[in-house]
DNA sequence: ATGCAATTGCAAATCGTTTGCAACTGAAGT
DNA sequence: ACTTCAGTTGCAAACGATTTGCAATTGCAT
């Protein structure tokens, strides 16, 4: 198993270095974060923390996503209609394709993109300070349907 | 006056044609939205439509907002943090720089981003059907300011 | 072990928005 | 103009996501 070191991000050094306990709740909450491969909502990430920890309460987790999106351990993402969703903020950044019909959140990037949204800004007289890119659509059918 | 015909969606019409009553609120609401430049939210619409007519409810600002958002005579936007905002939708298509600071919303559009979008979604097998760009940034200081 | 500020769970509050319902009204027919 | 009735309204209550007050608990520095 050639395995290679995970992007962990070590969020309970990151908290401490905030000046921030690290507690039982938030130790559960961010074991979740730190393997989650999707963009869980709070409640999500709830159920997922009652199985390890039946004593967690959707108040603490709703406090502590505030938190970590404070000292910008994972970034918050509203995306259209439904309600907020987060992912750990160690990641190169990228945007996001949300298919309609499946709720599959699909990451990307482009480069050219973001020099183009500079590029924009710049001609305007603004910094960008963030962004935000989501593309909506199906899978398109027929022909080559390749993946899936 | 070189007055070219402005840009300003027969919206009665549009709704008769989708068979909706065209009602003494709506009158007031879509006259309100007509001429509108800004991008003002439920409650900024309620507003301006009470200064009109004293007797409109928010209610019905809310059931026309989407009753016109159906009929595709308006788009809604869910900028970050704040509540929904519209704009006619007889317009072309734009995305939006927002400034920090003092919440103003600047309109753009760049041609090669949509392209790449296409691209992007064309290589992931998908169509896109609508998508989001949104700039949050604050004035550039320093050197040559310009506007403003 | 002690002390205390930080953190918790719970319930209640908040915000933007939607909805049930009885009263009202647009507009089609006469 | 008069009737008719489904579409529309205002109001208040419900809503879903999120935040908050508070008393009890707990991390962690001493
Ligand atoms: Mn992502
Ligand atoms: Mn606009
Ligand atoms: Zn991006
Ligand atoms: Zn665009």
């Amino acid at each position: 198993m050639n395995q290679t070191t995970p992007i962990r991000p070590d969020y309970e050094g990151e908290l401490r270095k905030a000046g921030v306990r690290i507690t039982r709740p938030r130790k559960v909450i961010l074991s979740i974060l730190a393997d989650a491969g999707d963009h869980p909502d709070a409640l999500e990430i709830f159920k997922r923390a009652v199985e390890i920890d039946s004593g967690i309460s959707l108040s603490t987790v709703y406090r502590t996503m505030k938190l970590l999106e404070g000292v910008g351990a994972i970034h918050r993402h509203a995306f259209e209609g439904g309600p907020s969703r987060f992912e750990p903020a160690g990641v190169e950044h990228h945007d996001h394709l949300i298919d309609l019909d499946t709720g599959d959140v699909i990451e990307f990037h482009s480069e050219r993109i973001e020099e183009l949204q500079q590029e924009i800004a710049r001609e305007l007289g603004y910094d960008i300070v963030h962004h935000r890119l989501e593309l909506y659509g199906r899978r398109r059918r027929g022909k080559v349907s390749r993946g899936g």
